[in-house]
DNA sequence: CTGAAAGCGCTTACAG
DNA sequence: CTGAAAGCGCTTACAG
């Protein structure tokens, strides 16, 4: 099979190749007849056009681009496919670009960007850091989906997210009205100022506010995949038997924490409590299932798109915070080696 | 910030374009002092090359592509990561192309090949089917992985899968031992000639040596996630509550089955044994865990890229078989209602 | 409605 | 070791 450039149609067809890009690309300015030979040719020779050649010349962005980083992480490729789903209903195109845990977001957008490809952004599975300057350098209209960037000063970014403080709150809030005081929180990094560092400070503000005190080494440090929080929670029970409920930050840590407090002979929920975060299928559908906060995927990805399309029409910045719900699962339970308390 | 092109940081540098071009590639024929320079503005303009104009000069054909249908399939995402591990051993560069489920991975060879950028192809969540002719017709060196393409007359398609049909075979063989003679199987289209049509044969083998009669009503289509295999079941069980095992086709229609088992009252394995197949991280972690047959992730990715730089350097095509191994569960057990045979 | 020409940002012989 | 020039396959004013 060869390759066909569109000069090769163009001959073909006895035609300019102005008029073969015109037919390929849908314009009105072509006659019926002209059409027709043209694409007869271009079906016949299979021609597919060369994205890069297209791309080069074609200097005017003309996409929105979703950052989506970690591709393991069901809850932010569901989230990126509504995305899609939800753009539909705008004229910009969205292209979705996938990259791995560890590689740089910031560095893809400033690819996309160099490339004149993107207009705008809508960042997912990002956090607001000092690499996140280069959003501000760039300049262009960005969306942080699930992240706060209230606080963050970038005059070009806006952002959609739940209230993970409050959240997180409220879930130490129920574990705390079963009964529970021994409670470990399994998450990421808690310093900085991102979604785990919220998520911490509002489990803190719980305790603090029922005046429960929480000891630093109850907070496990954990990787987001079954294995990783399997393993964290194996190695951590070992000598912590004091506990008797964990607040997991993903609903994938909290799976892999009950497989392990199963395997050391302690069920779920009738000697440890765990709930998870997210609200993912995989919540649903565990066994236990898991108590978890579902973050309104559908209305997250409406409101990161709409505000994008916005700000590119020359919209103002804004932050939106979308309602969390806490969905019962059956994987808290009252604490039973606990002494009842008011 | 600006948008800085070759020539841009040429005249910063004082150099030709050429120049700049050998610095960013790492060519050896450039004097060091000339490379410092060069560099230095490079880092000072925060200069990114265009992809698309480099893409679109360099004719030869550079990368292998790794084409992965189905993003939200963990077993092939994970095959696709160790592949990526594997190919840094070559010196053909690998990339990874995530496709849609609902996509047409032959297009997507088109279009890279169109683009001179991939010389080979190893296919992830493919099928050989009638379409597949297209992989024919691009004539360059590609391997099918998790999928059997000995039969299949492509002349440039090796393959690289466990043995599908004997594993299912191996699977059905289980459960009869374990008593249990109204089997369900949960899986995919089990026309055509895809790996789904193959475990179906190894399935029926197994049942057809046993003497054991099936009713086509027990083989259940389902989608393979866990809503849709959770509803499948749902529905199923409604009115066959005969059956004492179920067949699936993969961990996560597994676990869908588990728990619509427990909703309806049915506990796995007491009273109805469930397996799955593929040898995933759910598998291992769900409650309970479940008898799977496990793919060799590492020695297919490595086999794959072994085969596909084999047939870029002018190998011949080849189907290599890779041993699968069944890992055992808690979800199998000998069936309580049945009368013990042998 | 149509075509010839310029140019997108690179790389790569080619000549020095 | 270095630079000027041609050209990758498209699109887009521009002129007819």
């Amino acid at each position: 099979m060869e390759i066909y450039t569109i000069r090769d149609i163009a001959r073909k067809a006895g035609v300019g190749v102005s008029t073969v890009s015109r037919v390929l690309n849908g314009r009105p300015d072509v006659s019926e007849t002209t059409r027709k030979r043209v694409t007869e040719v271009v079906e016949a020779c299979g021609f597919v056009q060369n994205r890069n050649a297209r791309n080069l010349k074609t200097t005017k962005p003309v996409f929105a681009a979703i950052i989506v980083r970690g591709r393991r992480n069901m809850f932010l490729s569901d989230m990126a496919e509504e995305m899609l789903h939800c753009a539909q209903g705008y004229k910009t195109p969205f292209i979705v670009k996938y990259i791995d845990e560890e590689d740089d977001e910031f560095g893809a957008m400033r690819q996309l960007w160099n490339e004149k490809r993107a207009g705008g952004f809508i960042l997912l599975g990002s956090r607001i850091d000092e690499r996140s300057e280069i959003v501000a350098s760039l300049g262009m209209p960005c969306v942080f989906a699930t992240v706060d960037a209230a606080g963050s000063g970038i005059a070009n970014a806006s952002s959609v997210c739940i209230d993970d403080r409050a959240a997180a709150r409220e879930v130490m809030d129920r574990l705390l009205a079963n009964g529970h005081t021994n409670v470990a929180v399994f998450g990421g990094n808690s310093e900085g100022n991102d979604v785990f560092a919220r998520r911490y400070q509002g489990a803190m503000d719980s305790l603090r506010a029922h005046g429960v005190d929480f000891n630093p080494e109850h907070y496990v440090v954990t990787r987001f995949t079954l294995t990783g929080a399997y393993e964290s929670a194996r190695r951590f029970f070992e000598g912590h038997r004091e506990i008797t409920a964990v607040l997991a930050m993903s609903d994938t840590v909290a799976a892999g924490v009950i497989r392990a407090l199963w395997e050391l002979g302690l069920r779920v929920p009738q000697d440890v409590s765990v709930t998870g975060y997210d609200g993912t299928e995989m919540a649903k559908y565990f066994i236990p299932a898991i108590d978890t906060v579902r973050q309104p995927t559908k209305e997250i990805a409406r409101e990161s798109v709409k505000l994008l399309c916005e700000m590119l029409e020359g919209g103002e910045r804004r932050d939106v915070t979308v309602a969390y719900e806490y969905v019962p699962g059956e994987s808290v339970a009252a604490c039973r080696s606990c002494a009842r308390e008011g």
